[in-house]
DNA sequence: AATGAATGAGAGTTCATTCAT
DNA sequence: GATGAATGAACTCTCATTCAT
């Protein structure tokens, strides 16, 4: 693994998918569907091939390594799975929209669990990834942890002076709050293939945050 | 991956590990300290070899494959990972020794979390296959479910019953128990090495489960 | 390698580079650079491609292949390499223009000289393919003996007969001559980039040889 | 090329190589055959390997890559190669049992003629890769030049007093010595494959640089 | 004429596994 | 039982060459 940090850091240029041939497209679809079914090293770039319907060559004529293959694939992903509650957006809802720390929590929920849902692969090949790459995990807790303590901190401040949120640190509301989460989608999406009916578990969940975590 | 149902459904030969000779415990230490470190798939049997401090031929002479090296290292973990809230042991328990649910959630959350921080390296080799081989996690679910409905819920009932304890499915109440208790787990032993506070972690955990999980 | 022996046979089509479009020319360029500073076998058509600011096909547009590039590089070099002491040229030089030996001497060393410093990087790639092509060196002896039995027998009996060089075989003669100006050209050639100072060299090299080569 | 530096810098561990397992010795023939015959660069390793009658794992056994190959090869020889004048042995020959500068020449020029006539297929490779790798060529003329700065001009300086070697530069008498040596060994190495009859080249050789070099 | 995506044969290298010693 | 040299299939990656645009 070279550097899964550069996958991290940058925002990921959306386009560039886009932009790929028909092969290449191919290619990333190939790699992504073996990636997350047998794993990364237990997939050979002469799969990936045979599946995408296209030689070897090509598949290293856009992705100069296997390895930026698998950043192809992450580097998106990981940009994407932390704005949860981020920057701009949440800010502006913050007062308006969600002037409930229950209507927060069914927002949060509900759309964390779509994201994941929609990319069920990429997730997977994320927590696959990230037993083998520990650096992975700590970067994303780090920057998990910055959004806490700049943006989230705030507003759970906010929901805490209202006497809607009990007065815990917010790393540890945090915690829970992803670990409940992680709670429905693991399962779900290392088990079966089986689409979540997510209004149900967003209901289910939040039920069960708010129950432990109101004033 | 050949089988790794096998290792499941075996009940851990005890005895295989203190009846291995030096070399042999050499073998299984070096293997158990790499996979965990770099992973499976990127643990070549030479280095097995050299940090045994043995020949290559000598990791094949107990056990045939590289595969076999896995499952004797995870067979044992995967059988005592589940009693959590086995057989005998919790029948006893129930009535006389935890009289009250927040005494049954302290004792099986700083059960297994000390289980799992004393097996860190297992643990983290655990999740690695796990994420590539969901058979792995489809018997420890339906084992799971076996045990929830077959002793745990007579259990939870009891608590439920005694008006101790929210009244949802069992399967429910146990999904929440584990993810929070994983939500401690996860991120020590896969992103440092250092100790957990058991104690100071299980208080946190069992409050904050007690306030989602009190009827 | 296919066959270099047309290489040599061919008389250099002389127009053959002036006819060429800019691209094409580039591509000579770009070729001749990369073949002597890396080698034939270490240049890839892509970099030449690069080099030359010019698609990868359109190096094959021209040249059929790679090696193709290599004869239109050492082709008219090698065309120009033995002319030495040639044709109508010498003869006519022979009793006109250099009545002596030391005249004559001092006339193809400063000559050759020249001609290999103004051709550095074909005489490098010329010197590279030799080594791994025998084929190149046998040929290119042939022709050299041809030439010296042919006519230089001749020129050098005539300065034999005026007592100026002594009565070795022309074949001996001759390769002393060539072996002291290689030991000029080679370590300058192959080593640095600066530029010989010619006259002071072939009045050294010719100083040495009309010693060892005087009657 | 990681670093062909080092090869020159090692004194070769002789032993090394008879400490080879017959198969490993067979790789190692093959290699110097195939690199003498058609270049480092178009011999695959899967042709050594069947020249060498072993499988393609065993060439990489012993010589991790391709280029440890390369290196154990010539490492030997390039340090041999130099010791022409070097140390110990020049020093006790100079006025005992080389009185004369004919002598001189007669010994290394006979001396050094054997060596690259024994090992001639090294000498081809040797050859071939200085033009591919200036820094060789580079070195051992450093190293020459300091040989010859150091050693040998007290050593022609001795003949020079006597007045038997003319008063030029050592490094200018040495070139000429080198490369008449050169002039007779490269055409026949390179060319053929027919075994030089030393005695009467070194006469002729040693006959020529007396004329050019006597005083 | 020029492009550059696509090709596929072949390269060097790794590694789980075997087996004669 | 232990060794480590040997194996050969499989791997990732390179590159000269082709061809539709």
């Amino acid at each position: 693994m070279d550097n899964l940090e550069t996958t991290i850091n940058q925002i990921p240029p959306e386009k560039a998918i886009t932009q790929l041939s028909k092969k290449q497209q191919a290619v990333l679809k190939a790699s992504l569907s073996l990636f997350a079914k047998v794993g990364y090293d237990r997939t050979s770039t002469y799969e990936i091939a045979k599946l995408a319907g296209v030689s070897e060559g090509t598949v290293f004529s856009q992705f100069k390594t296997k390895n930026q293959l698998l950043h192809a694939i992450l580097g998106p992903f990981i940009g994407e799975i932390l704005p949860m509650a981020a920057s701009e957006f949440i800010n502006q809802l913050q007062t308006t929209s969600l002037p409930h720390f229950e209507d927060f929590l069914n927002y949060i929920v509900h759309d964390r669990m779509s994201f994941v849902m929609s990319h069920r692969s990429e997730f997977k090949i994320f927590v696959q990834e990230m037993g083998r790459n520990p650096q992975l995990l700590i970067m994303l807790t780090e920057r998990l942890n910055t959004l806490i303590n700049r943006r989230l901190s705030e507003m759970l401040r906010f929901y805490q002076d209202k006497g809607e949120l009990i007065t815990w640190d917010p790393m540890r509301i945090s915690r829970y709050i992803v670990s409940v989460i992680l709670g429905y989608l693991l399962p779900n999406t290392l088990m079966s293939d089986e689409p979540l009916v997510i209004e149900q578990q967003t209901r289910e969940c939040v039920e069960f945050l708010m129950r432990g975590l109101s004033a």
